[in-house]
RNA sequence: GGGAGUUUAGCUCAGCUGGUUCAGAGCAUCUGCCUUACAAGCAGAGGGUCGGCGGUUCGAACCCGUCAACUCCCACCA
């Protein structure tokens, strides 16, 4: 059958995947082989795949493919995150674009428009997944909100509220205005942002003094319940205990002192604001300062304010400047920088807000999960994290799980009208608990309005994706967990990493699995991070369907390298593209050959064999180095490693040395050692790209098995003499092209080449390097010519040094001999330089006294080589 | 304010326990070649005081100190 001229990717993605699919090879069932298991990183359920997706997902893929073809049981388990905020802004901007408000449905009604909208929007970024080749055991497929997953869920919340790990509380929270919900710390993203500082007079009571206080938030002066100054503060002493006026609504507060005010910062007078300050609260529960909300839930100002009630913060903030002005109580107002908190989210400024929320006590659940990381039992690659990771266990703060949002796991807890409350799955539960606990009858009980934190679903997820903890005695959890190696983006180590650590250890009592690689950030030209925001990611479904599926593989791992962020370029596909085009036109040669080939066995003195055992050796040279790069988890260098074994090894040396002449037919045994070795090749590079690997594996034989699922053949010794020989070849080679270039001799024309003794090997008659050599030169073999015959050099004849010996080249033309001298004299001078240095270092008495045996006998071997190649040199250019 | 990381060729990065045939690779650039798998190719070439300074050592890209630049994380200075 005639092979298209390029590879049609498109095709071929199809074929594989669903072949792959079909013959099940990416579902895995608990067997005696050895476990290899991977949870996917669930992405949010209303997801679509961006450059993170894609380098995750392929570095898990090529670590997963590698384990299925080492013989082990690979389990890659897909799955999605309910995603409750995120997915519920979308539902909520669905809604609206119907004209429906959230406001306007029951929960029920809400949730069943919110199901719907999953059910047909939520997962595309599964079947993206499937685009690029990963080998997901969709079996499997797993969602935060499956009903048992659910209830394990439930059951977590109300086991660590028995324990006493958690409780309800009234404190200071991150409040989002748009999403009205409390956010957790990790949720809140700091940036710089430019504001203004005003300097706002408050009048002291009983003078006509004032005092001037510094705020970058004149809309909460309305909340003032103190003004504080610190204590030592010589300009504020007579003040102490006196009262100021809260301008515009003219509230008496006290003026109190404490040394957490720094004197220089503003005017080291602080206006206290206990509700909508993280701060102000903890100085207001000091000296019992009354609290004062003046701020509705959606950021816009309440009943308490007494002035400009109803409008938004901002809004405020901006009016309540001009009504200072016009009071003249605006002293005056700098330009100032500082850290303001966003939602994650929506992008909003965060409201610090004091309300009643759901909280873990993280102290009780941190310590074996620091103990782990610390000790090496999990490890971290690269280690850097660690550091990162335990200062943040060691300062580990509680963890606000509620959300005031309906998608998502409704809280457990049941309310009567007395604020009383129990916690239980159901209501049945949450009754007898109050029969007990208050002897009461028959009370009408309310759930919690609010749902849990997002992250409350996903610590579970290393065994619940086993259901481990709805299930525990199932043979999937015992078999499968804990998991081999998670390979994550270190932005979720906390909210994230961590909690599955600790989740792992207080439900599973052992670790959820035994590494942690930190993948690097996808960045742009630029430096920045790409995010659909900035809309500097390019469309991968795009770049799949143009380049295909491997190339682009090939272009994020190429570029990525281990522990470290990446710069994305589009160049690395094309990069990928061309490696692809370079294996094809290797499969239409070799095919080229298929059938014709010559049944003679003589490959015992072939030059052709000297090329196999060579490329067998540099294979599983090959193979142990890729051994090493995978344990520390360096893909991407072993992506380069496999590329130029192929590129640089098999297509640009063997092949060429196999190579038969024009029309002419292979030796069978030689042609068969080249597919095996095309095939080992693919089999390397399968991990990575899949999807042509495969279809070489098939084009190059009819088979009744797929590379996929095809196991590593045993490894051999590489032969490290026929290697060194192989590269002095390679360097007698490059020497003859190097006269051919300098000396402007057509690549038609022959060249005569007379070796010289000392190299037996390669220069007596007949020998197969030396066909080799004449094979990538069109140099035709001569006769030996001993050091006698040198003088007997002739103005048709170039010297060229090589590795270890000297060539002579016999040539048509005559040549010009000054270049020839200007470059033997350049690489003398060289030599002798290195020659200097290396006879000192022998020389000096410290060095042979300290350094290792084997390093001062490399050095003597370095001289001795030098001197030999001096003497060369220095013989070639006397018969000049 | 605290901590971590980075700094090697024009670009992206290798360089494992210090040993000058280690100053590397891939892109990019330049020069030859349409050679019968591949011009998406082949064969070559140029290009770096390994961020600066100081130290330890017989010997430093590699270890120590210091300075500089960039990046990230954490932290309540209004």
């Amino acid at each position: 059958m005639e092979l298209s001229k390029n590879f049609d990717h498109s095709t071929a993605e199809q074929k594989w995947y669903q072949h792959w699919l079909d013959k099940n090879y990416f579902h895995s069932e608990p067997d005696g082989r050895e476990p290899y298991t991977v949870v996917i990183p669930p992405p949010n359920v209303t997801g679509v795949l961006h450059m993170g997706h894609c380098l995750n997902n392929t570095i898990q893929d090529i670590l997963v493919r590698r384990a299925r073809m080492q013989g082990k049981n690979a389990c890659w388990v897909p799955g999605t995150d309910h995603a409750s905020i995120a997915t519920e802004a979308k539902v909520v901007q669905m809604l609206r674009e119907r004209g429906i408000a959230k406001s306007a449905l029951s929960r029920e009604e809400f949730l069943q428009y919110a199901w719907e909208w999953k059910e047909k929007y939520g997962g595309i970024i599964l079947q993206q997944l499937k685009k690029m080749g990963c080998s997901l055991d969709w079996q499997r497929t797993c969602f935060t909100m499956d009903d048992e997953y659910y209830k394990s869920v439930i059951s977590v919340f109300i086991d660590l509220y028995n324990k006493g790990h958690i409780y309800r509380g009234k404190r200071m929270i991150n409040w989002d205005v748009k999403a009205k919900t409390a956010l957790s710390d990790e949720e809140v993203i700091r940036k710089e942002t430019r504001q203004k500082l005003y300097h706002i007079r408050y009048a002291i009571e009983g003078t006509d003094r004032h005092i001037v206080i510094a705020t970058v938030r004149p809309e909460t002066i309305m909340g003032d319940t103190a003004i504080c100054v610190h204590p030592t503060d010589e300009r504020y002493k007579d003040l102490h205990g006196k009262f100021a006026v809260v301008p515009l609504i003219n509230r008496r507060i006290p003026i109190i002192t404490d040394d957490y005010v720094t004197m220089d910062f503003g005017t080291g007078a602080l206006k206290v604001t206990p509700a909508h300050d993280m701060n102000d609260n903890q100085l207001g529960q000091k000296h019992n300062l009354e609290v004062v909300d003046i701020l509705n839930e959606d950021g816009t100002l309440n009943e308490e304010a007494q002035i400009l009630v109803g409008e938004d913060r901002f809004e405020a903030r901006k009016k309540i400047v001009i009504l200072l002005e016009e009071a003249q109580l605006l002293e005056k107002t700098e330009d100032y920088t500082s850290e303001v908190g966003y939602s994650e989210r929506t992008d909003v400024v965060v409201e610090p807000r004091l309300s009643l929320q759901w909280w873990v006590d993280m102290k009780k659940i941190s310590g074996p999960a620091l103990a782990a990381v610390m000790d090496d039992e999990i490890k971290f690659y690269p280690a850097k994290f660690k550091n990162l990771y335990r200062h943040w266990m060691e300062n580990i703060k509680d963890w606000c799980i509620s959300r005031q949002l309906w998608w998502g796991h409704r809280i457990p807890a049941w309310y009567d009208g007395e604020g009383r409350f129990a916690v239980a799955a159901t209501e049945e539960e949450a009754k007898k608990i109050f029969n007990t606990k208050y002897t009461t009858d028959n009370v009408q009980l309310t759930q919690d309005e609010d749902c849990l934190d997002t992250w409350f679903s996903s610590w579970l997820w290393p065994f619940e994706v086993f259901k481990g903890y709805s299930n525990p005695g199932n043979k999937d959890i015992s078999y499968y967990y804990p998991g081999n190696t998670l390979v994550t983006a270190p932005e979720i180590i906390f909210f994230w990493v961590a909690r599955m650590i600790m989740a792992g250890f207080e439900y599973k009592g052992q670790k959820p699995f035994n590494e942690v690689y930190f993948t690097g950030i996808v960045r742009d030209k630029q430096g920045r991070k790409m995010s659909k925001s900035l809309g500097n990611s390019p469309d991968l479904i795009e770049m799949i369907e143009k380049d295909g599926a491997d190339a682009v593989r090939f272009g994020i791992m190429i570029s990525s390298p281990a522990g470290n962020d990446l710069m994305w370029e589009q160049a690395g596909n094309e990069q990928g593209r061309f490696f692809i085009n370079k294996m094809w036109n290797a499969l239409r040669l070799v095919k080229m050959w298929e059938g014709k080939q010559l049944a003679v066995d003589s490959e015992h003195s072939t030059a052709q064999n000297f090329a196999v055992q060579w490329f067998e050796s540099r294979l599983h040279e090959v193979r142990e180095e890729l051994d090493y790069q995978f344990k520390d988890f360096r893909l991407s260098e072993s992506l380069k490693t496999i590329y130029s074994l192929i590129w640089d090894d098999f297509c640009s040396w063997y092949l060429e040395w196999v190579k038969p002449g024009f029309e002419q037919p292979i030796e069978k045994a030689v042609y068969d050692k080249t597919v095996d070795f095309f095939e080992q090749l693919m089999q390397l590079l399968h991990p990575f790209m899949p999807f042509i690997t495969e279809e070489i594996y098939h084009q190059l034989n009819e088979r009744t098995d797929d590379l996929t699922v095809k196991q590593y053949s045993a490894k051999i010794t590489p032969d490290k003499n026929i290697l060194d020989k192989a590269r002095i070849l390679k360097e007698d080679i490059t020497a003859i092209r190097d006269i051919r270039k300098k000396n402007e001799i057509k690549n038609a024309e022959n060249l005569r080449f007379m070796g010289n003794p000392p190299a037996q090997f390669f220069y007596g008659n007949n020998q197969p390097a030396l066909r080799l050599l004449e094979k990538q030169t069109n140099t035709l073999y001569h006769e030996p010519k001993n050091d006698e015959n040198i003088v007997e050099y002739s103005k048709n004849e170039i010297i060229a040094v090589s590795a270890d010996r000297t060539f002579f080249i016999h040539v048509e033309k005559e040549i010009d001999k000054t270049a020839q001298k200007e470059q033997l004299q350049k690489d003398l001078d060289y030599l002798k330089g290195f020659l200097i240095s290396v006879e000192k270092k022998l020389g000096n008495e410290r060095f042979v006294q300290n350094a290792k045996p084997e390093v001062i006998e490399s050095e003597r071997k370095k001289k001795s080589d030098a001197e030999a190649k001096i003497k060369m040199i220095e013989g070639s250019l006397a018969t000049l």
